[in-house]
DNA sequence: CTGAGGCTTCCCCTATAGGGGAAGGTCAAG
DNA sequence: CTTGACCTTCCCCTATAGGGGAAGCCTCAG
């Protein structure tokens, strides 16, 4: 199948494919004799599982690193599930860093609401920022 | 002052002086004979807004905009409560689509957790992403 | 006078995940 | 035979907020 063909298949483009071809997540396919990529069957698969993993909020270097051990001959459960539990501090992190700066906006918006026009002279430091 | 005493004096580069510079936020200073940037004392002042507007999340082209209208001889409070406010509703939206995520990961890796070794087999579709 | 810093401009580089487009080869249909 | 659609490689560009370093002045202390 050829590049095109396995772009519509997946949903994605070539732009895109000889981008992950270049980033180590697809191998290198077999090529016509006009040297035309020519993919086989089962890459539709692995190009879901890259795009269920990025919808996880992986990255394509996290992914490779799965598809590598894979790659490899290994299971790569373990690894997998540990990645998972990373990614899942590093949600909880930036929840956390959100609701925290979500405060500290709504504190600056409310003050701001309470500010009379006339004291908020141009050219000056802002007063509530 | 001369470009890295007021680096020192608000902690930050020269690097990121002379970035601000071009990106609009600061005005081109004067120049010694020796073509040196000589900035005003109020400088800092401008420095501290711009620090405080970004650890509110805001941009450097937000800043910006806020800074223009004060420049312009305009009191910037209404613009900047307005960008707070669409600030707000960005990081509630942020926060919102980080909780679908965790729910996301969680799940699987949960389900991670379940599968059995055996039949997590190498070489073939990961079951659980 | 000379060396150490500090200053200037200029250009490239970072990470992310590709997108845009040029120049040229290939293939199938009309 | 030619045209259009597809393929190839190659290089630059996006946004963000600067960082690294080169080559060349300036200035001050010893």
């Amino acid at each position: 199948m050829k590049i095109g063909e396995l772009a519509e298949a997946t949903g994605t483009t070539t732009k895109a494919l000889r981008f992950y071809e270049r980033a180590g997540l697809l191998k290198a396919p077999e090529r016509t004799p006009a040297g035309y990529r020519d993919y086989s069957a089962d890459t539709v698969a692995r190009l879901g599982f890259i795009r269920r993993s990025q919808s996880a909020g992986l990255t394509l270097a996290q992914i490779r690193e799965i598809l590598d051990i894979r790659d490899a001959g290994h299971a790569p459960c373990h690894h997998v599930q540990q990645l998972l539990q990373e990614r899942l501090a590093g949600i909880d992190r930036q929840i956390a860093d959100l609701i925290e700066l979500r405060a500290t906006v709504a504190a600056l918006h409310d003050h701001a609401a309470t500010v009379e026009p006339a004291t908020c002279a141009p050219a000056t430091v802002c007063r509530y920022l």
